[in-house]
RNA sequence: GGGCGCUUAGCUCAGUGGUAGAGCACCUCGUUUACACCGAGAUGGCCGGGGGUUCGAAUCCCUCAGCGCCCA
């Protein structure tokens, strides 16, 4: 670190350290390695898409997890891939065939497609891992996978055969959601409710039977009246049941023979009094509910709608070839010819879309692959739900306390022999999570998950497209072949459905581990220790996942899973493209840098919570890393080698002082881990170098720096060593890239072996709390730390007296110390260099004149003596409010100690706090009032 | 309708029974030899409303209101 630019320039930095990585392979996991395992599968984004905030926010937590887990000593594997998405990348791919050759996919027939797909994907698909290494990501990239891999598609291929045999996978003609713009089948989780702004129609059918009976009907979708079979009515409803079994005449399609636009009434006991008018038409075909009613009464099912959501013949000349919003005003206008339109008013209600092509689904009847889920009771029981958990008066699992941990011998890599990788205390303190449980972060998930799954339906497997796994059946008149090989003999053809995306991803954690093989990867790996997602994909693929996980590994495939929040604008909205509100994290690394994005991402979004993005926050990060920067220039101009031996006898009071708070630092920080609060633990850093470190130790050690003792100075460049090179160290999973840079710039990996941070900091070993031994030696004790504590509380004050005065910060000042006890000159000089004082003249008798600004401490009164510009009136008047604030603390504590029930039920400590609180009011009163005694005199 | 979460300084949020906190913004002062991507200081809060438990409540309980998400 020769020449140190003023301000941090982190392009070239990040390029080059990131290289370093790769080309030492720092990033690859060793499946043979003795060292515990700690693994983590990324969860894998589309392979055409792009880098967005989520995936920041996401990855930026697994690759902090990672690093920080590589420097407690563990063999880390991150495993990158991305997933095939299947209707996304299609869609995409069929865009760019209409807008370049102005073809469609059945132009070019199924086989040429998926050829441009494949290039689609070979042209396409690198790009957001390449983004992801620009974010700092320590993938293991040697193992990267894809979800059409051919060894991948392997294992989805056997899951289904295997699934199949076991009868859990079967073919039905049922009910499904159907996206009209994509043409395929949908789960029910890719559907999403939205509200919608429609209408509410009342018409009016007459009674076959009883031509002067009318029945009101109400529908917001009068175009499926085509469709409906029948009407029910409740049997128990006193203005209908008499009708039950007579013939309504249904108004549409008009040109109907009269015998064949005869419906029953129906009784249901299903059918809402309450809603509309108590009379549903029944409309088997394009309605689940009406599905279910029809199949109860055996009513006919009259399907008149075509895949794209047009009508069919069977709707009648006036409907046929219209789209479904088409039809609805046009049967609406049918209705009103008809004069049986009796009411028309404004309804909202809930409409379910399809995630995809946003367009609202239509229920249609059609012929699809289900699976029932396999092991859903393990599944169920494996996860940690708040009763199972330590807590006041709860029976679960008892935890560990921390303190009893074993100290960190796996941090030295050392395995745990007496514990399976990876699963128990493992030296970090961490809680363990019991074998063969699960926990989530935060808890209150575990809930929606288990409700998930109690009220778990058949999953739709199959999707009519062509990007995917091709369902694994075969046909030859009536006879099924299923199989990973195709049939032997002629005739066969195969399914043409595809399997939906998720039913290969839930398989991700062991199909990218070499699965069905019993590979050393999959054994030193699997379970994997942390999962980390959005709550949004819980159902699609975390349950999913650890359902394939007990089935197929017969273990669950993750401990942890930690949900993130929802990345969203500062006004609280989704990011979305349309709103334009998401901002491209390439372009804000390329003017902050990837460790700027980075913090400012992960102080801004504590557990649990959403996440309102701001790009301040990244200009924080970039400001921070600036501070750490300087820091670091501020040491390397005081000139010296690293100095690696601090000597206890020369440490000052603020040397102790730093040293404590950095022990404070490490261990809020390490709590933090634990808890995955990542917030938690860049603000305890944060305040810990900022405020702590560079506001006051540095100031303060400028007092030595300044002076002539060459020893000292060199102790005191060791103690800046000592806690740069520990900071530099709690830093790196936040910031990899300038904690690397100033690792070696500092000369920290000198002295270190290869393995413990000597070639990069990715390996040195994560800081413990300083242990007795430690502070023991260094004389590290409360004293010193309350000494100082006061010490910059007195410069406060002395600067707030120069702010009140009126004293501009440049003008020179001698301030006046009147010490309570003797005071070494070191300390003085501190106190003259944090005043910014000229001269600091200690005087233990001083007399101030009258009217001089005082400021009163526990460690002696400091006085600004202001020749010819005394106002006494303005010291009065500060004096006094400072009194009035006094009086008011005092009257609250003393409120609490004359309440006998306070004195009398109290823990003692509490009390003895309260005294001492009085004290303290106390004796800063008396100085107040003698302070203001002398003015008056 | 059911479930979950949120409501604390102008903004974004910490704070799980014992003296209400941080960052940013705003205001004042300042280019002092690490940093203006900076430093020093100041202002700012009936902790959503009401009730209860307790010696003591932002914190626990009940209730009401508003906002958000998920599921029907």
């Amino acid at each position: 670190m020769l020449e140190i630019p003023k301000a941090y320039e982190p392009q070239a930095v990040e390029a080059k350290w990131y290289q370093f990585w790769l080309d030492e392979k720092c990033f690859v996991a060793n499946e043979k390695s003795s060292k515990p395992a700690y693994s983590i599968v990324i969860p894998p984004p589309n392979v055409t898409g792009m880098l967005h905030m989520g995936h920041v926010l996401n990855n930026t937590i697994q690759d902090i997890l990672s690093r920080k887990a590589r420097m407690d000593g563990k063999e880390v594997l991150w495993l990158p891939g991305t997933d095939h998405a299947g209707i996304a990348t299609q869609v995409q791919v069929e865009k760019a065939l209409k807008k370049e050759e102005k073809k469609t996919k059945y132009d070019l027939g199924r086989e040429e497609f998926l050829k441009r797909v494949w290039a689609w994907k070979e042209k396409h698909g690198g790009i957001i891992i390449n983004q992801l290494k620009k974010l700092g990501c320590s993938c293991d990239w040697t193992r990267e996978r894809f979800t059409m891999d051919a060894e991948y598609s392997r294992c989805v291929q056997k899951v289904f055969v295997e699934l199949y045999k076991k009868g859990l996978i079967y073919r039905g003609k049922r009910m499904v959601n159907w996206c009209p713009v994509s043409q395929t089948a949908l789960s029910d989780e890719e559907v999403e409710m939205k509200p919608q702004k429609g209408f509410m129609y009342h018409f009016k059918v007459q009674v076959a039977e009883d031509p002067d009976t009318w029945l009101t009907i109400a529908t917001t979708r009068p175009e499926t009246i085509p469709g409906d079979t029948a009407v029910a009515v409740n049997p128990k409803d006193p203005r209908y049941a008499h009708l039950i079994g007579k013939n309504i005449i249904r108004p549409l399609p008009i040109h109907l023979p009269h015998a064949e636009r005869l419906i029953p009434i129906i009784g249901d006991d299903h059918v809402d009094f309450e809603f509309g008018t108590g009379v549903l038409k029944v409309t088997p075909a394009h309605d689940k509910a009406d599905f279910e009613i029809g199949a109860r009464h055996k009513l006919p099912i009259i399907d008149i709608m075509n895949s794209n959501g047009t009508m069919n013949d069977l709707a009648g000349e006036s409907l046929a070839g219209l789209d479904r919003f088409e039809a609805r005003k046009v049967a609406v206008e049918r209705l009103k010819e008809l004069e049986v339109l009796v009411e028309e008013k404004p309804y909202e209600n809930n409409v379910g879309y399809s995630q995809r092509a946003d367009v609202p689904i239509e229920p249609r009847l059609s012929e699809q692959w289900f699976l029932k889920y396999p092991s859903v009771e393990p599944s169920k029981a494996c996860v940690l739900q708040e009763s199972d958990l330590p807590g006041p008066g709860r029976t679960g699992y008892q935890p560990v306390a921390v303190g009893n941990l074993p100290t960190a011998s796996s941090a030295t890599g050392e395995p745990n022999a007496s514990e399976p990788s990876g699963r128990l205390p493992d030296g970090t303190g961490k809680l363990p999570v019991p074998p063969g449980r699960m926990q989530f972060h935060p808890q209150r998930w575990a809930k929606t998950y288990d409700h998930w799954l109690t009220n778990i339906q058949d999953w739709c497997i199959s999707r009519q497209l062509w990007w995917g796994h091709r369902v694994p059946v075969w046909y030859r008149g009536a006879e099924v072949y299923c199989g990973v090989e195709s049939p032997e003999g002629e005739g066969w053809n195969q399914d043409p459905d595809v399997l939906d995306t998720w039913f290969s991803s839930w398989l991700w954690p062991f199909a990218t581990m070499g699965w069905p093989e019993q590979t050393d990867t999959l054994k030193k790996f699997y379970p994997t220790t942390d999962l980390v997602t959005g709550p949004d994909i819980i159902f699609f693929w975390v349950a999913r996942m650890i359902m394939a996980g007990y089935e197929f590994m017969g273990d669950l495939p993750f401990q942890n899973v930690y949900f993130t929040g929802i990345i969203r604008d500062k006004q609280g909205r989704k990011m979305s493209k349309t709103l334009g509100n998401s901002p491209d994290p390439l372009d804000l690394i390329a003017r902050f840098g990837a460790d700027a994005l980075r913090f400012g991402t992960m102080r801004s979004a504590p557990l649990g919570q959403d996440v309102l993005f701001d790009e301040k926050d990244v200009e924080l990060g970039r400001n921070f890393c600036n501070k750490l920067w300087n820091a670091c220039r501020f040491r390397q101009m005081q000139g010296g080698d690293v100095e690696g031996e601090i000597n206890p006898a020369l440490l000052t009071s603020d040397d102790k002082w730093i040293l404590l708070r950095l022990d404070q630092a490490i261990s809020e920080v390490t709590t933090a881990f634990e808890e995955y609060k990542f917030s938690d633990a860049t603000a305890a850093l944060y305040r810990f170098f900022w405020s702590e470190f560079c506001d006051w130790y540095l100031e303060a050690s400028k007092a030595v720096f300044y002076g002539e003792d060459a020893t000292q100075k060199a102790n005191t460049l060791a103690v800046i060593d000592f806690i740069l090179s520990h900071t530099l160290r709690l830093f790196h999973p936040f910031l990899p890239f300038i904690t690397e840079e100033l690792w070696h710039g500092m000369g920290f990996n000198q002295d270190l072996p290869e393995e413990q941070g000597g070639k990069t900091l990715m390996f040195a070993n994560w800081p413990k709390p300083f242990d007795d031994d430690f502070k023991l030696h260094y004389v590290l004790d409360e004293s010193d730390e309350r000494f100082v504590n006061e010490k910059y509380e007195l410069v406060t004050l002395g600067r707030n007296l120069r702010r009140e005065g009126n004293i501009q910060s440049s003008k020179r000042v001698n301030f006046v110390f009147k010490p309570a006890s003797e005071l070494m000159p070191l300390e003085a000089e501190v106190l003259r260099i944090l005043l910014n004082s000229e001269e600091l003249c200690i005087d233990p008798n001083y007399v101030p004149k009258k009217g001089t600004p005082t400021a009163l401490s526990p460690l002696g009164e400091l006085y600004l003596p202001l020749e010819g510009l005394i106002d006494v009136d303005a010291e009065k008047g500060r004096l006094t409010k400072e009194q009035e604030k006094i009086e008011s603390e005092i009257e609250k504590v003393q409120q609490k100690l004359n309440n006998p029930n306070f004195t009398g039920k109290v823990p003692p400590a509490v009390l003895e706090e309260h005294k001492k609180r009085l004290d303290e009011w106390v004796a800063k009163l008396a100085k107040v009032k003698s302070a203001l005694e002398a003015l008056a005199a």
